[in-house]
DNA sequence: TAGGCCATCTGGTCCT
DNA sequence: AGGACCAGATGGCCTA
């Protein structure tokens, strides 16, 4: 899934500029006209879609989108205007639609270096080996639990009380306790795939303590 | 088929 | 002013 997208992605970023019409001269510009247009192109596929949103999506946020999302804050008419119609003094819709395909561009970088922090946070997390690899959310949730498990044995081995109790979870035990958790902090902290690592992990570090290894891998685990 | 997870686009807001 | 950050929307893929 990820993987694929990955791969295509960039590559198609520049031809959309082509896509632009010459029609520099106006800044007014018709969304609804551009929307309709494009929900009719639409072919449905990730790449395609990316394709074609940027000749239609830099501009035209698909009519359907639009309408259902609730502005956040201060936002009557910001861009849209209600009217369906927007003017932006100052750039032309070729320069607002290279804007935009510049600003898609960051920000598929910045999901990817926050995607590439999520693998690195995945190799350093002991987890018991899974066919799939953790989500994005295990992947947090485990994180934060290892750190709640060496923060006792931090405090155990300077005599001090454990800040944290895990409880172990039975593995049958599906309940909703994930995220709802808010308090982060004593009760069962169950993860979504592994039940059992918070215990893991405390069983694990508490044993290295005792024998006084340091290094903790996901070997181990 | 429904639900979960994800990538991407998008526009608003914040920050430098 | 421009970039970073954020959150909503959308659609694809996968699995139970």
């Amino acid at each position: 899934m990820s993987g694929s997208d990955e791969g295509s992605g960039t590559p198609d970023q520049d031809h959309n500029v082509a896509f632009w019409p010459e029609d520099d001269e106006e800044i007014e510009v018709d969304y609804m006209h551009l929307g309709s247009e494009d929900s009719g192109g639409k072919t449905g596929d990730a790449k395609s879609r990316q394709d074609c949103s940027d000749s239609s999506g830099s501009e035209g946020p698909s009519p359907s989108r639009k309408q259902s999302r609730p502005k956040r804050k201060g936002c009557s008419g910001s861009v849209n205007g209600g009217s369906g119609r927007r003017r932006k003094s100052g750039i032309s819709a070729r320069e607002r639609n290279l804007r935009r395909l510049e600003s898609n561009e960051r920000e598929r970088m910045r999901m990817h270096s926050l995607n590439d922090a999520f693998e690195q946070l995945r190799e350093v997390i002991p987890h018991v080996k899974m066919e799939r690899k953790l989500s994005k959310i295990e992947t947090l949730t485990l994180a934060k639990n290892y750190i709640m498990a060496l923060t006792n044995v931090i405090c155990e081995m300077r005599g001090e009380e454990k800040p944290y109790t895990f409880l172990d979870v039975d593995c049958g035990s599906n309940s909703s306790t994930n995220g709802n958790n808010s308090s982060g902090e004593q009760g069962p902290e169950e993860d979504m795939a592994e039940p059992n690592n918070n215990s893991l992990f405390q069983e694990n570090l508490e044993h290295r303590t005792m024998t006084g290894t340091s290094s903790i891998s996901i070997q181990d685990i």
